[in-house]
DNA sequence: TCAAAAGTGTTAGATTTACACCCATGA
DNA sequence: TCATGGGTGTAAATCTAACACTTTTGA
């Protein structure tokens, strides 16, 4: 409980973002390659240093800012990462933070500016430092918020059919599920709306396109996935 | 991705440690006042600064060791806080940890020592800074991690009567539970082994005594709470 | 003898899982 | 006409929740 500020050390701080996105049934992750020695070029989450006039939290929506161009994005902590040798070059405490984003809203061109690219999550490279353990972090935690609210409608599209949802809910957990099984559910929830509207991209006979009603679920709640 | 280590702003980075305690069938944590200004004698968690030359998770062992002489006890990261203005006197982000440990281990004399005191974490008085906001995402992490881990026994002695297992999750869930399907679950449980010994001290006709088998738990892990 | 905590099974209800066929359409 | 994905209901099995009485013994 003696804490003198004056005579403790100072550390630098930064912010790594794991960003999923949900494309060909597949959950992926926005990585790039660092460009900084030491690690040069290797697999590396999208990071940046935490300004003393920002919060941590701040600092993380800035960075995710500076490589999608996006405001408001769902992003939750992950954790501290701090050990001594995690980053070669100097002392560095990393805050992992993930973010959901629909992967139509990131432009090709801005992925080739910050030459960053979707990686199914299953078939990561190897990773610099202790990214892999991030990433291994910010997906369970991932998958168990995705179970009990309704933040997996933040991968796909404002429409999107129920074969698509059911598709996103398996990529995430890594398991099929019985498709009648999963709609009787879905039903259940009032908050997700089936629309008049019907996509003919993915099949023939074309599929009724639900959206997910925001203001429905604050008065319902009645999520369970 | 563009990071270069010597034009950024280091932060002190400090941990704070929730510690769990249970006696008198209430959950606790034990807590002191504040020792410096700003917020000198305000209630506050146990906390203390990370060092150049020691992990975050070394700098948390560190600080609860200082605090009651303990080593090798549980203790898991909570997350980072880092709002701007959370620490009047200066720029702090602050790593949390929870600790589970058991009240009997910790002195009397140590407790005087540190002038730290026990309270029952639903009486809580108002805490400096954030420390509420900590504690309240301590709790949270540990109740879900009770539910699938047998981590509760790390608050227990290491003999202890089913009711008092009982009446601890009850005190960290917070609701009551039916004794019959408590002990048929317990009962399911392998690794939670009936010893021959008997206590006197909470009933006249005495109750036997349980204790966790970890070995036991190693192989078979089927735990659900 | 009685107060206080220990100990013990059964049943109804709710939830979860497994499972197979017809439909609509574009190629 | 056929291959492809869309759409639908029921029954068995499992899990969960509710519930009350007897035992032991120290005071």
């Amino acid at each position: 409980m003696t804490k003198y500020y004056i005579e403790h050390q100072k550390i630098l701080v930064s912010v790594d973002c794991i960003i999923f996105g949900f494309d060909q049934n597949k959950l992926k992750i926005l990585i790039g390659h660092r460009a900084m020695d030491p690690g040069k070029g290797e697999w590396s989450l999208y990071g940046g240093f935490v300004r003393n006039d920002e919060s941590i939290n701040e600092a993380a929506d800035r960075t995710l800012f500076e490589l999608t161009g996006m405001h408001d994005v769902y992003m939750r902590q992950v954790g501290a990462f701090g050990n001594l040798d995690r980053d070669p070059g100097a002392r560095v405490v990393s805050i992992a933070y993930y973010a959901l984003i629909n992967v139509k809203d990131y432009s090709a061109k801005m992925m080739k500016e910050h030459g960053v690219e979707w990686v199914n999550i299953d078939e990561l490279p190897p990773m610099f430092s202790d990214h892999q353990e991030m990433i291994r972090k910010a997906r369970k935690l991932m998958q168990s918020k995705i179970k009990t609210e309704p933040v997996g409608f933040k991968l796909l599209p404002k429409l999107f059919t129920l074969t698509q949802l059911q598709r996103l809910y398996e990529a995430v957990n890594g398991e099929e599920i019985d498709k009648r099984n999963f709609r009787k559910r879905i039903k259940e929830m009032e908050f997700i709306e089936k629309t008049e509207l019907i996509d003919k991209l993915t099949s023939k006979r074309g599929a009724f396109l639900y959206r997910f009603n925001k203001k429905a679920y604050e008065e319902d709640k009645n999520f369970k996935l």
